[in-house]
DNA sequence: CCTCGTTTTTGAATCGTTTCATTAGTACGA
DNA sequence: TCGTACTAATGAAACGATTCAAAAACGAGG
């Protein structure tokens, strides 16, 4: 009830100075065996708990990085996350995780917020341009990391996935299995991966003389989108054969509508391809094939790119980019009924 | 580059002292518009941002409220955490998210983090059984709300959802729609809210003279374990005509198991029913029935209450349960072949 | 010009920790 | 006994914001 005990209590209580009760706490090796039990009962017995805050003061910085990111409900950003708090938690530091959805102005709070809470570090999947911000932070000594979008490697330093080659991987796999009417289905094209990913693709249709590939506007990325335009694609009559959304999301909401709502098969009249691997792709009714991205290392090069940025003396950036992985599962391959996941496990990209 | 500049730093600059600094920043009617014009400049020269840390060792309790989840991955919870971030947005306070991920360690370590970030308050949904350090919580100042779990409301504050009541309205509905021989899939009978729903159910089936209830075990809660359960009630031949699961993410697989893989109709053959209300479940192959919890007012109502906590001067404790709620879609509907989800829309409880 | 009342501004004290230059304590050899 | 070379313990200073009693500035009225 009454206000919790200070490191000044605790000396008090065992007889000793501030001073040995922080070595106590940081520099064990540094106080005799005796005076460590009996700083150690005063904490038991009073409850002393450190108080961060002043920590923090003291040390000028906190233990805490920031992370923005687009849509905690999405399951890509998910992953990252976890990967990026693994490997903080490594470093001794703690993330604080923010969600813009999509919204600049959120996005600008957060930076606020973290910057007033004195952040090791910034990790951004930005909404708009940040870069303005970005070089703010620099002057202000707050590193930061552009995630899942590619930065110029003089000005900053960024991870990301080679969305090109992914959209390339997922058409080519489509050709190769013999499809050559391909659709591509994605939201607004203003969105920069999902724009890279429709470019690989058209890349892919483009080398193989004879087929095509078909544009179709999904409103938004998700479920029920993939839906709608699945509905769409039945009424109109005219399908294609093969089918890459921009999103695993979009594809199983277009799974559903044609292989449930209007009895098509897949893959056989119909092969379907998504993007992200998602848990829920390996266990849909069709288990759907993707483009897996490395979210792990994702997570992990942001934390590493964190490190090398706050401790270079002159401002030297890099660019990591990793090549994303055809996952191959039924709704691309051939016509078996047997349920379960097929493709290479590995995780990871390269650097 | 160089450390970020202090309010001393702004004071110098204004020719002001550093208190009226302060004043500025907190108490801007204090200060004459000139003055208060002139360190703004000062501000905006420097770069000034306030440093969390000593506002909040000054103040001895920082601006935000801890909360420990499950599982940040399972939507539920997702939506418990939203809104209780949009109430503390109101009272000025920001959410610190924590994942146990079930297990009690996780828990622990998060306790210990939040106590010394001086939470102004937490709340929890327990993994296992969390009253000793909430009362050690107690005494020292934090106040603590458990959260989808009910407690001695002599002793604390909790928010949870009548588990009961759920279970029994899922039953009452497929026995209403005229099933008679139920199954209720569900994992660990150790998990309190599991129990309780099967109790529910149980409750049900024996008002109905004539209707029986199987227990199907299941190894977790997944999409996965949902469709190992499925193919085994196929395998073994002995199929009930009404199941009801004990979460969405079951009752998914369950669908795709019996629907897809073994084209049964639903819910024709077997009428269907899940637990949460996730957003995914309207927009599955057949538009899920399920119980909607009421996660806006659970998140906000756990904020109340912590307030209350707070506020209080003798230890007075409240325990609010929510009532459950029936969403009726094609899985246990009348046999209509159309898409898309029917039910209430109105999001919300009762106090 | 002085006084009184009000509005502004001041700056030392405070929060709890870490740091580090000093001091105290101990053991050993000369 | 004294000096030396340690190890252990001390406690004042610093971090940066807020608070608040006191001082200063200002205006109005006499």
């Amino acid at each position: 009830m009454n206000r919790s005990a200070s490191i000044k209590d605790v000396a008090n209580q065992a007889g000793v100075a501030v001073g040995t009760v922080s070595n106590v706490l940081n520099y064990p090796d540094r106080v005799s065996p005796r005076t460590k039990e009996r700083v150690q009962q005063a904490i038991e017995e009073l409850g002393f708990v450190r108080n961060d805050a002043a920590r923090q003061l003291r040390a000028g910085h906190s233990r805490t990085i920031g992370l923005i990111v687009l849509d905690v409900g999405n399951p890509f950003f998910t992953a990252v996350v976890r990967a990026a708090e693994d490997a903080a938690a490594l470093l001794g530091s703690a993330v604080l995780l923010g969600d813009s959805g999509h919204d600049a102005s959120r996005e600008s709070n957060y930076i606020d917020l973290f910057q007033e809470q004195r952040v090791q570090g910034l990790l951004i999947v930005p909404v708009g341009d940040v870069t303005g911000r970005i070089d703010q932070l620099r002057e202000r000594g707050v590193p930061t990391v552009l995630v899942d979008r590619l930065a110029d490697e003089s000005k900053y330093s960024s991870v990301s996935v080679d969305d090109d080659a992914g959209g390339y991987l997922a058409a080519r796999h489509l050709l190769d299995s013999g499809r050559r009417r391909l659709a591509f289905v994605g939201g607004p094209a203003s969105i920069r991966q999902i724009a890279d990913r429709l470019q690989g693709a058209q890349r892919a249709v483009g080398e193989e003389p004879g087929a095509t590939l078909e544009l179709l506007d999904s409103d938004g990325q998700t479920v029920l989108a993939g839906r709608s335009v699945g509905d769409m694609l039945v009424e109109r009559g005219q399908l294609p054969d093969g089918i890459f959304c921009a999103n695993d999301l979009l594809a199983l909401g277009v799974m559903q509508s044609l292989a449930m709502t209007h009895r098509l098969r897949i893959p056989e009249d119909v092969a379907l391809i998504g993007y992200d691997d998602i848990d829920f792709a390996a266990s849909a009714v069709v288990p759907l094939s993707s483009i897996r991205q490395p979210t792990q290392a994702l997570g992990r090069t942001a934390i590493e790119l964190l490190v090398e940025e706050a401790e270079a003396e002159s401002p030297i950036h890099r660019a990591v980019i990793f090549t994303p992985e055809l996952v191959v599962r039924q709704s691309t391959g051939a016509a078996r009924s047997t349920a379960g996941a097929a493709g290479s496990s590995p995780q990871g990209g390269r650097l």
